[in-house]
DNA sequence: GTCTATATTCCGATAGAC
DNA sequence: GTCTATCGGAATATAGAC
């Protein structure tokens, strides 16, 4: 892995782990033993560089969506549950939700790139869940979209909360999304 | 409301507007018209600060528990949902939500005092969808414990989530809540 | 209680040598 | 590409006058 792409990996998990506005250059220089200056070269400013870490999880969603093209609408969902389940089990939560906490604190590039990440996300999950529906795999009454909000909230939370409840807690409600969906049927 | 009790709101305010880590003692002393070393005198430490915040919340949990006690399940879950809904409005995020996110950069007297908030407010959430499934209101199939970190972790999410999405979303998942536990009686 | 003044530390960012 | 050196600014916090 190159450097540039050293740089993203490592503030992407400070993001996540203590947010936005938590992590510096120099916790970043100091994990890859370089100096400061040296992030400026790839990244002039922290803007650019939390653009690049929104970018490069769009690129792993897509692959994502690739990935699992083939597979059913539950081997869809366990693999959108599962981003959140690698989140917890580092104790980390999700670049939405620690953007969305200091949304007002960033630029308005960085909110529009965020933006854009939300649609995606929600427009994969509401497809997700409407093939399910129509296979019969899953059972739901409300609209598509309310109930894609719903799973994506659970998510984003339970990852945040289950902190401070505990990691079985964020099992519990995964599971718990899976049971909703394909009980009923 | 003497001068504590103001900067209290303020930097509550602030911390649920832009983060923990993104508020300074001068934000609240220039709302204040006072000067930076006057919050001091309140307050010696920004943990200081962060757990009174966190205090005053207790007590205004404490207080909606106590004035909807004669009510029955369906008036305490709107109350409890209204919490949320006057933060969206605000554009603002929930308090839980906002500490949890750099609950890694606070210290251990805060993730303490956190941790105790959020025990009551699962504790009452539980209470709240047990009363209402014993009394016939609500209907649900999870266990209670689960059910109620689903309820509580869709809120949560919905205020950070709907800074993104626009607003009415939150709406949205909240009448989707009332709806599918009071539906299929 | 509130002020001025200041200590200390850290941050994002830049200039220029190598 | 990486370094040294540094600038300007902001943050938390404290000392001591009023």
């Amino acid at each position: 892995m190159d450097t540039k792409a050293e740089i993203i990996k490592i503030a992407d998990a400070l993001i996540r782990e203590k947010g936005y506005n938590a992590f510096s250059f120099s916790d970043i220089s100091k994990q890859l033993n370089i100096k400061n200056a040296s992030i400026h070269y790839y990244f002039p400013t922290k803007t650019h560089l939390g653009i690049s870490i929104i970018n490069e999880h769009q690129k792993q969603l897509d692959a994502l969506i690739k990935e699992t093209s083939t597979g059913n609408a539950l081997k869809k969902l366990n693999a959108f549950l599962s981003i959140y389940a690698t989140a917890s089990n580092e104790n980390k939560i999700c670049l939405v939700g620690s953007l969305a906490t200091d949304l007002y604190t960033v630029e308005p590039q960085v909110q529009d790139a965020l933006k854009k990440l939300v649609d995606n996300i929600l427009a994969w999950v509401k497809q997700i869940l409407k093939e399910g529906k129509q296979n019969g795999l899953f059972y739901f009454e409300t609209d598509v979209r309310t109930k894609a909000l719903m799973v994506i909230t659970n998510m984003l939370a339970s990852v945040q909360l289950t902190r401070l409840t505990g990691r079985q807690d964020f099992f519990r409600i995964k599971k718990s999304i899976i049971n909703d969906l394909t009980n009923n049927i």
